[in-house]
RNA sequence: GGCCCGUUCGUCUAUCGGUUAGGACACCAGAUUUUCAUUCUGGGAAGAGGAGUUCGAUUCUCCUACGGGCUACCA
């Protein structure tokens, strides 16, 4: 809350799966506000949730924001003042605050077991109503607020299943403040008492190991997905009981991203069901089941960035394309919108487009190279540039130049119907021959050549230009699409390009 | 059901009481082009509805509707 205090804020993933582009913006958002700030960023893992613990997600989640370009500057990894970063490891801290609360009256022992509970809900359920653990109910159950003290130390030394639950207040209007929606207030008898810490496991429940990691690590900002917003005044009242409401961090609930078609917050099971990624990288799950991702994909790392961005922030100005630099220089928690934002594939390829767009010749050389190479072309770094030079205005991703250059290492075996039915008829076969022989005739079968003589040919002969390149570009093509006649010409060779007149001369017959 | 958040072109959004409501993606048309694409030009396209407040509401307030989130010994 105060301005004075170094800004140090923290990306907490649960590690039960890989992180989707949701999570993904919320890192990034956090990123840009720390670095913006001079901050500090630190990448907490949230594994309290022992039963939905997914081997290799921790992992994924560290690659996927190095791919990214967000830099950890405290967590797993890195290490850092406050380790362990890990909140497994984690586990006698919190259960001595479990136990802070308990002895200050603002939590208790609750010995309910999971049928007993799931009783009471049925139980309202058939009334018509909602179960809640709360100050109407909790006077009636087995808990350490009606049980003696002997009989709660016995239970607990019987093995009797537990839980610490929070003691919410009652009546109180707890104010919020959050950056982007500004004050909310919410009344705490409509909350509940929550479980802050778990006998299953041993472990606290997310409300409690947050709270208590952000006061120890000494986190200014909490930026995090809507979805938390519910809990804030939990977290409010936790920071309360806890005594540390003059250092509780300034909160910023992000709007959430949503399915394209409409219809619910996008999800990390809509995959790749609805036809694009929703993970920034391909994912294997234990299960053997693979999910791909932007990287794979064949986007750039700043065009994804870019895209994220843009999805619920603005500058307010009319600039769209931003380096991670100018993002960190102009980004702002005011200027994050409200509302959720639907992900649209078709604007996440023009990002890429237009980033591709802005690469040289021989950065895109450098990519396709290898490209070229698993398809069996025998190519250099030379090569690789001067195709992509000759197709690059047609990709969207480096991989289409493949698609769009496959052409110039393998000889047309089909030609497309619509353009045989256009171009190969009255005296186009028999120019084509003609052209041939002109061909034949140049030298040094350069792109500047080959054009010289193709069109002093066409000129002197008064052909129709538009006849003959496209029955040429059928010929050597096989369709009528591509760079000019020229270029891929001295692509192909003359060799090449010779062979390829004759097969379609007689192929589709003179 | 309860609690909370939200609502401008199809989509992402600008607008901080007075604008011909702007831009981008997508779409359509035209120009350029040996094809396709690029590029350029132009076009259609929006303030959920209803009450207020005000000289004046997209902008402020309320109600309704709709959308979304939360409602676990998950995060």
């Amino acid at each position: 809350m105060t301005s004075q205090r170094k800004v140090r804020v923290r990306f907490a993933p649960s590690p039960t799966g890989p992180l989707h582009i949701g999570g993904v913006r919320t890192a990034l958002y956090n990123y840009l506000f720390a670095r913006r700030h001079g901050g500090d960023m630190i990448l907490r893992i949230e594994d309290t949730d022992s039963q939905r613990f997914v081997p290799g997600a921790e992992k994924y989640i560290n690659e996927a924001l190095a791919w990214c370009g967000i830099e950890i500057d405290e967590g797993v990894e890195q290490g850092g003042p406050h380790a362990p970063y890990r909140q497994s490891e984690r586990r006698e801290i919190y259960f001595k605050y479990a136990m802070q609360l308990i002895e200050a009256g603002h939590a208790y022992y609750a010995f309910d077991t999971p049928e007993q509970l799931e009783a009471l809900r049925t139980q309202a359920e058939a009334r018509g109503e909602a179960f809640a653990y709360n100050y109407a109910v909790r006077g009636e159950l087995a808990t350490s607020l009606v049980l003696s003290p002997e009989e709660v130390k016995a239970r607990i030394e019987r093995g009797e299943g537990w839980v610490i639950r929070f003691k919410m207040p009652e009546g109180r209007d707890v104010e919020m403040h959050d950056a982007i929606r500004g004050q909310v207030v919410v009344n705490t008898s409509t909350l509940d008492d929550k479980v802050l810490y778990k006998s299953a496991d041993s472990l606290p429940t997310y409300h409690l190991a947050n709270i208590v990691d952000d006061h120890l690590m000494e986190i200014s900002h909490v930026i995090r997905g809507e979805e938390w917003l519910p809990s804030l005044p939990l977290h409010y009242m936790l920071y309360e009981a806890f005594g540390w409401s003059a250092t509780q961090p300034e909160f910023a609930h992000l709007p959430l991203l949503l399915k394209p078609g409409g219809g619910g917050k996008l999800s990390k099971r809509d995959g790749d069901k609805m036809g694009f990624p929703v993970f920034p990288l391909r994912w294997e799950a234990p299960t053997g089941e693979v999910s791909r991702g932007y990287r794979e994909d064949g986007y750039f790392p700043e065009a994804f960035v870019n895209m994220l961005a843009l999805l619920g922030w603005n500058p307010g100005t009319e600039q769209e394309i931003f380096s991670m630099e100018e993002l960190i220089a102009q980004f702002t928690l005011e200027r994050v919108g409200k509302s959720g934002a639907r992900f649209d594939p078709e604007k996440a390829r023009w990002f890429n487009a237009t980033y591709l767009k802005t690469k040289t010749d021989e950065q895109l050389g450098e990519l396709l190279l290898p490209i070229l190479r698993s398809h069996g072309v025998d190519a250099c770094i030379f090569l690789a540039t001067k195709v992509a030079r000759l197709v690059r205005e047609r990709a969207t991703f480096v991989a289409d130049m493949w698609d769009l250059s496959s052409f110039i290492f393998n000889a047309p075996t089909e030609y497309e119907q619509k353009a045989v039915e256009k171009f190969w008829k009255g005296e186009n076969p028999a120019r084509l021959a003609a052209l041939r022989g002109v061909l034949e005739g140049v030298g040094d079968f350069t792109a500047a050549n080959i054009d010289t003589a193709i069109h002093s040919w066409i000129e002197s002969n008064a052909l129709p230009m538009g006849q003959v390149m496209n029955t040429f570009r059928l010929a050597v093509v096989g369709e009528s699409k591509g760079p000019g006649m020229a270029d891929i010409c001295e692509m192909i060779g003359k060799e090449g390009t010779l062979e390829r007149l004759s097969a379609a001369l007689n192929k589709l017959g003179q």
